[in-house]
DNA sequence: TATATATAAATGCACTTGCATATAGAGTCA
DNA sequence: TGACTCTATATGCAAGTGCATTTATATATA
């Protein structure tokens, strides 16, 4: 049998223009913080991220990309452009012929680090400030359940 | 006197990330029930339904980027591809020789219509579905700070 | 093990977006 | 009214994204 799916009422519909417009909002003036201190995209920080919460195993393409909810061409052509920043190392797998294992080179390292200084102080401002502790867990609590 | 900023908590950053995730997976989900059902991209739609709501008067190409957050150029050139597959007319402003006002066809009535179907079961499933009334209306007022 | 199927990653092409600038008309004010 | 400045919109070009397909290797199965 099948569920009966019902409308969305005029508050979900309101609330979810809403949802859009903030994060769209949020987004933007990020990465308008980043450009305006000369830094990369937010894209780059978070596989920098990633790669440096790796550690030294490294991540495969794949690992990355499916942390960082992104498509296989997309990632793969990101990390063409942090390779050729010289913010990545591909090293071919030594079990798995396909493929190759990322690494953070030392510069991507300092890349990551002073991207965070500015990201920082981008999320302080536009979002942290904005809420109380107790205000931020019940976002995460409702984010959650939208997650699922 | 500088407000002194504080650094973001851990559960801020936390809070931060989720809302990325979450708000970059809803609106994918959704952009994909649109591609499933052959429809065009989120974006029309909204402008579809901004200009159904400007009324007879129509919207001049200016009020609709700041209804949608959208940069000029984007806007300009999404309203090339709405007039030329004729769900927009763009005519003479009477009164300033240098712009358009922007007017729905009744083609660009039924594609509305027709997005909405889609889109609305979208909202329901992906979003409406997963919150109480009350969830809804807390993370709308939780929204509300974060825009200011 | 030969064959079929699945997975990892890259890429050509078309389309979209961002950036900087162009164009043209409006508004201001001496 | 002429010279400036501002606003509305478009556009050339570079960069990013989506899609479909390719290449290469791995895994399963008969």
């Amino acid at each position: 049998m099948k569920a009966k799916p019902m409308n969305p009422s005029d508050t979900a519909i309101e609330t979810w223009a809403q949802l859009l417009r903030v994060s769209r909002h949020l987004l933007s003036a990020v990465e308008q913080d980043l450009k305006d201190a000369k830094q990369p995209p937010l894209a780059w920080y978070d596989a920098l991220l990633e790669l440096k919460r790796a550690g030294p195993d490294g991540l495969r393409p794949f690992q990355l990309q499916s942390k960082m909810l992104l498509a296989q061409y997309n990632l793969s052509r990101l990390v063409d452009r942090l390779v050729s920043e010289g913010l990545v190392k591909r090293i071919e797998s030594a079990t798995d012929g396909r493929g190759f294992v990322l690494h953070l080179t030392s510069e991507g390292r300092k890349k990551q680090a002073a991207m965070w200084k500015v990201y920082q102080r981008s999320i302080a401002n536009h979002f942290a400030g904005k809420l109380s502790d107790r205000e931020l867990s019940k976002l995460s609590s409702l984010l959650g359940q939208l997650g699922t």
